[in-house]
DNA sequence: GTATAAGCGAGACGGTACGTCAAGTCTTTTT
DNA sequence: AAAAAGACTTGACGTACCGTCTCGCTTATAC
């Protein structure tokens, strides 16, 4: 006997959230600014999210499902494409890297969200991980998980410090470089 | 023909705000915090300090200068010398980590510290990136680029995301597959 | 269809405004206290009032409401009795003297206060003058007003100043040189 | 074997004050901006006033020496003269009454500076006392006293309120009625 | 078919911290 | 010893957001 949660109000937050984000920064987004830009009340973004990260990653994890898995043949050749299409997928003024770089700031500031944070960060790491066990089912253990680190962790640096491009260069060069880790002609 | 600026006050922001920092975790450290338990007035920080970011990262610039450059004689027992180093200085409850993630995520949500923090990072990609051209000269380029960033890369996300240990064992697996990249027996 | 106000906050407020005002004088009332007095945030006073000086007067709009125009017959008379009245609500520790004596001050340092003041000052006026008025309906315009404000006036420069009491005493004899002026018998 | 205290400190500091009291408001008056446009340390200022109000009033006492008491022969002469010259002073862009407000408000809130200007006040006050007593010897007392308040607490209450213009009419209308107020015909 | 309880937009609320301003004091160097 | 310069501690300012809490309205069951 109860009123059904509002599907219009929850793709307005989403919306606004991640709209928001891009346009002033991941910083100056609050939850004020949310709630005006949705036409909604801030008690209901409470009332289903715990704070404006786990919004934010909610649309993230939509995203990241426009990710298939690659199939070329060679480790390098997965990789270059994997890696390829996860830096496109976060380049340009549509691009997820500026929101991605806030979520990673809320998750260390935040202890209630870091675990959202890592699962969703784990589910990438998997798919990444299947790919060079395929290839190099020996690796299993601490090496391939330190493959999996390397690469991740090389574009999330490049990413938080904005050092360098992640352009489709710099794919091919990790997957070049990783592929020799475990034997691949050099 | 003014009075002078006080070492004691400097010395005080900087050891509270680190104090502070590693006992309450970076993001509940706050300006009037520190500044009560420097004995100081706020004024004071931001006369010298643009934000606690940079009070902060003055402190670590000092830690980091106890990492000397190893020479065992080979990329891999450098790396797994260095890394291992670098990352004894972060763990337990006196080292850096928390410290280090706090200020990473600072430099995403403040634009005006992140060149701060860049610098910072650089200082510390040119030791490593060093290391690695004394052995392997012929990387100079976008490979040795890469493979400083992978290692690095992977520390930090390990640090960031706190999805395994920065032990010694990681240090080594780490300096074995750099040194794989680049050709030296497996 | 928000929240309504908080009539408990207002009280609250209004009451601890005046308490503090009187206890450690008008000076030395912060709006910092009085929120921590009253239990309340800061922002709900800055959003109903727009100064400290606006709740006072609020606080004393009332008080003065308690103030009844006389009818003793003769000019003389009904100044006495109205001014007797005035200053005994002003005296002693419970008095309003303190606090007129601030925002008064307030008025001047502050532009945005002034208007509030001055309308305030003006009801008072209205009060004095139509008792004149009762009796001189000749001195109708200049001469009204001036008598107005030789009477409040002197008021107003000994709760000032503080050199004379504002006692049943002065109160007569304002009374009688007031009433001469307007050609009572001496 | 000292130094003597700077004359030319001294005038930098007192005219400073007083016209940045007249251009900003008494309100916005500051200890650094004075001792900046006098080009002068702030301990300077601190040497040798208590408070900003204490220069300014230093200021003040010049000016108004410059007010000689009349001989019209008449209270009513007298009392024009006297009342008009006072408020022809404080008229104007270069006039005293925007910092007079500003000492009378100054005193309401700074305990430490009240005697100062009480003593200030109390000078005013004999000189018009005296206008008083030379034509109405028998006032003497609280009759004098009533009517020197009466007067000059007019002055005030419209300076200090702004709801009446203190210009010649007004000095005439007020001497009228204090001369009527002891006798002289009607 | 209507009562009723949850969802909702709105926004007031108690708090915490911000970054700024000015006060009055202290220290250094110069005159 | 007085002065200019300006750093220092202190304390209050007015603002921004937080997460919680009514308020009155809307709407989908469960009776």
């Amino acid at each position: 006997m109860a009123r059904t949660r509002s599907e219009q109000s929850r793709r307005a937050i989403l919306e606004s959230a991640l709209s928001l984000a891009r346009s002033g920064g991941y910083g100056k987004l609050t939850v004020d600014a949310v709630a005006a830009a949705a036409g909604v009340g801030k008690q209901t973004i409470y009332r289903w999210w715990r704070s404006l990260g786990e919004v934010v990653l909610d649309t993230l994890r939509e995203h990241a499902k426009s990710l298939p898995a690659p199939e070329t043949g060679s480790l390098e050749g997965d990789l270059t494409a994997f890696l390829g299409a996860t830096f496109r997928l976060q380049r340009g003024p549509n691009g997820t890297a500026e929101v991605l770089r806030g979520l990673m700031a809320e998750a260390q500031l935040d202890d209630g969200f870091a675990p959202s944070f890592a699962e969703f960060i784990e589910a990438r790491r998997a798919v990444l991980r299947s790919i060079v066990l395929r290839h190099v089912p020996a690796a299993r253990g601490s090496e391939a998980e330190a493959t999996v680190d390397m690469l991740f962790g090389a574009m999330w640096y490049r990413m938080l410090v904005k050092h360098g491009p992640l352009d489709s260069a710099f794919a091919q060069t990790l997957a070049a470089l990783a592929a020799r880790q475990h034997g691949e002609k050099r």
